[in-house]
DNA sequence: CGTTTAATTGAAAGCAGTCAAACTATGTGG
DNA sequence: CCACATAGTTTGACTGCTTTCAATTAAACG
């Protein structure tokens, strides 16, 4: 476990792969237009930086945490436990994500997160997040854009796990995971590494591990998709799209659908 | 169409029903202390009362919309539809719940939102609400907590709707609409008036109509519910709970669970 | 290498969906 | 007040998508 001294310095020009939080800032800066002294005022953030191993548990349901962790490195999940011991899983947190915003302001935590990869998180504290927003209105309003769209992204989970087919299912949470990603420059060339296993993506989309197996493997005959190990590679893009009736709106990412150029 | 003057006037020991934004500004008290003046700032909002059929859509997917909608009396839902023509339900909204806040700083809405009755709504400018939040940090504070406990109620229908089989599911948003009417006194002593079709409860349950009638006899056959139309009485309370799996603390309501004491 | 975890495959069973029709309540207009 | 229309509920028979169970293969790890 890496432990770091309170980060306070203003870094003007700074290397974004430098600062812990400066994806997460990115984040919030694309969210709304920040006030002078905003930028600095999230770099220079008290936080510890840590590192856990796949499988550890950031926040357990019920936990009253007093700090937020961002993952500045690795992937997570936000799971609950039903009562018959099944899994759900309803959000993958990707490098730069806040994992645990909802802790600012609620007390117990009310899912799990758990790290999917092996990962490296900044914590900051509940108090100094809770000043931040408190003093800085242009802080607090990215904050409530991107917890709306953590919502919208919710909303979009539960429309496919409620009322599409298997096929559409998993072609939908693959056209996402890519979408999101590129919008970090995550995606290499040739497609991208799927954080998860099959019992993972089963849990995420509400099916079974055998069957997600059967339909990756019917992708794949299809032609929609290559798979070497977890690497996955779309050999037809807007195919993909039309099987997992997937449409970025509901993501609310600025940008132009680049991926259509990539593959 | 009922359309009323700004309101500018500062109530201080109003009946909490003269006011249509008096439930919404409960439910801020409820997260968060508010400095001196919130209260009034809130109630103070300009405001457009409308009366609409059951049926309307308060926004659509796609809408750009510069207002938003307080339901003030009546019930709603939020919807998408897929692709493939079907419906998926992921919200209901109740009497003092704020339809569209992610309006105040999404500008595309991702979903829609249809009432379930007739209703009568308070439509604030976006405007408004964006400087509210921007000068009262107690506001935004809560404002985010409101999010945040919507989130939370996302995360749980998500589970609902992968990992529960029918009858749990049913059970489920049983109680969660109880709990949730009950907090807002909204419960009579011989039950609710549950105000959606079957159809409707499938489209947010991810089943039909047609199992979701008869799940609604099997549990009323077990003795679990009585029914007379839309009207759902609890005759074992703590048995429909442990059969949809329910626990309140993903609602993020404070009080004890009274409704043990009613049912 | 042996061990463990993940992926793959086949056969059988089951929960919920589909289709279709009957029934009920409510409201409307003659 | 009754005939009729409409919307919602109820029921039965049948189908099918996914699950379940079980076993095998492949990859990762110490």
């Amino acid at each position: 476990m890496i432990v770091l001294p309170p980060q306070t310095a203003v870094l003007e020009h700074m290397n974004p792969f430098e600062h812990p939080l400066a994806t997460w800032l990115h984040q919030i800066e694309c969210s709304g237009k920040l006030a002078i002294g905003d930028r600095e005022a999230v770099l220079g953030l008290p936080y510890r930086l840590k590192q856990f191993d796949a499988g550890s548990y950031l926040i357990r349901e019920g936990d009253l945490p007093n700090h937020c962790a961002v993952l500045t490195k690795g992937y997570a999940f936000r799971q609950k436990l039903t009562g018959s011991g099944s899994r759900q899983i309803m959000a993958v947190c990707i490098p730069g994500d806040a994992v645990d915003l909802q802790n600012i302001f609620l007390d117990v935590s009310d899912h799990s997160v758990q790290l999917l990869t092996q990962a490296r998180v900044a914590e900051i504290p509940r108090d100094s997040l809770q000043d931040l927003v408190a003093s800085r209105p242009a802080v607090a309003e990215a904050v409530i854009t991107l917890t709306l769209i953590e919502s919208s992204i919710l909303r979009e989970w539960v429309v496919n796990v409620g009322r599409r087919d298997s096929r559409a299912r998993i072609a939908h949470i693959l056209c996402e995971f890519a979408v999101r990603l590129e919008a970090r420059g995550l995606i290499e060339d040739d497609g991208f590494e799927l954080p998860m296993t099959q019992e993972q993506l089963a849990d995420a989309t509400g099916l079974t591990s055998v069957h997600v197996n059967r339909v990756l493997k019917t992708l794949e005959a299809e032609g929609l998709i290559s798979r070497r190990r977890r690497h996955i590679r779309f050999n037809d893009w807007r195919a993909l799209q039309d099987v997992g009736d997937f449409s970025r709106r509901y993501l609310h990412i600025d940008d132009h659908d680049t991926l259509a150029q990539t593959f």
